[in-house]
DNA sequence: ATATCATTGACCGTCCGTCGGTCAATGATC
DNA sequence: GATCATTGACCGACGGACGGTCAATGATAT
């Protein structure tokens, strides 16, 4: 068969870029080393040539996932109106930014609804090393304006953003339509009392 | 070879029990329908004569063990002593009661350190859904005795557990000690938070 | 005796990962 | 500038293991 070679830079996001989406359209156990190398045309060899396991190509998937994410957020933060809002306002700019699972949200909505744990687990304890300080800086920032009252900033960032994720994407597990909606009402208050902030502040969290 | 025919039910639990060790210290992925059938002296067939498929035997397998939990739980409730405690002392005994992953401690404690998601996350979204509302009776009970101050009882017993359990279960991610230890030493300020309760009146969660 | 059902183990298809080897580009040597 | 050695991207047949199937068989109850 004719050989294509490519910069190898590219033909590793190539792959990457790949096993996302069938990684997230298809579940990760369920999805084949050889479907991936059917989709890019290149041999079983090649994909091993720079992943030395599907674990590994997994781990390269979520860490480009999440850093997209990262940049998203970085962007978000450097725009010129971003320094004037209140820290409220930050993080609100910040959470209704798309959460975990960004720019994919096409292809996901519907099959997300599957059941990916391995790559939904592990792209939430990537964002929380990545992105909690973050949030963490915005929270430190509201308690000194007086709007929080919070101790422990990064590990109250990282309580909430585990909690609301954990508890309302159905990639970890099925949840019914009836535990989302009771949840979502209920994050406003819980998060307003994590956070020591003002009742009705956090209400924008039931209107995604 | 000799057949040995068992009660069906005994057989079962034979299967589940063997199940959940290895499940357990191997990791379930990492674990082969070989090996328990080795471990049990009975053929491939026979487990698939009682689970139609590994992902099933997974199912019975963690409702086994959160069924246990809630026994050892309802077992506590009803003690002679507990129904005079005030909410705090009740949400007390039921958080030091060995959480998740009781009993099998031993087991556990080193091999836990491995990275088995599958597991831990069915076992914790199964745990919700079953003791939760437990723990959101004893919170409300808190709020009529004037000790804590919540909105949403049961979305914010679930928020807790769920909080606390993705970010110390090192089931879920290969959390550093560092990590483990800052989170844990900020729990005790969170919960207070969350549940509006004196300060200080959730330190032992740092002393587990 | 016969129906029922727990049990067996050979067998199948699939999938991850390996490995010996090909080929083109690069650069050293004469 | 012609020749040749080296590198590393790429290939694809193959191995081995694993989840799952099924027809046959033995045990048990009636």
């Amino acid at each position: 068969m004719t050989r294509i070679v490519k910069n190898p830079d590219e033909r590793r996001r190539e792959i990457i870029q790949a096993a996302k989406t069938l990684f997230q359209t298809r579940e990760y156990e369920k999805t084949t080393m050889s479907e991936i190398m059917k989709i890019l045309n290149i041999a079983k060899g090649t994909i091993y040539h720079y992943f030395s396991s599907k674990e590994e190509l997994l781990e390269a998937v979520v860490q480009d996932l999440v850093q997209e994410d990262l940049h998203k957020k970085q962007e978000l933060i450097s725009r010129p109106g971003y320094k004037k809002m209140n820290a409220l306002e930050k993080l609100k700019t910040l959470l209704t930014s798309g959460n975990i699972a960004d720019g994919n949200e096409e292809i996901l909505e519907h099959l997300h609804t599957s059941g990916n744990t391995i790559l939904h687990t592990r792209q939430l304890a990537y964002y929380l090393n990545e992105l909690a300080p973050l949030y963490a800086r915005v929270v430190q920032e509201g308690c000194e304006e007086g709007i929080f009252k919070v101790a422990n900033p990064l590990e109250c960032s990282e309580f909430i953003l585990a909690g609301l994720q954990f508890l309302t994407d159905t990639g970890f597990y099925p949840w019914s339509g009836e535990q989302l909606s009771r949840r979502i009402s209920a994050f406003p208050s819980l998060v307003e009392a994590q956070l020591g902030a003002q009742p009705g502040s956090f209400q924008f969290l039931s209107e995604l």
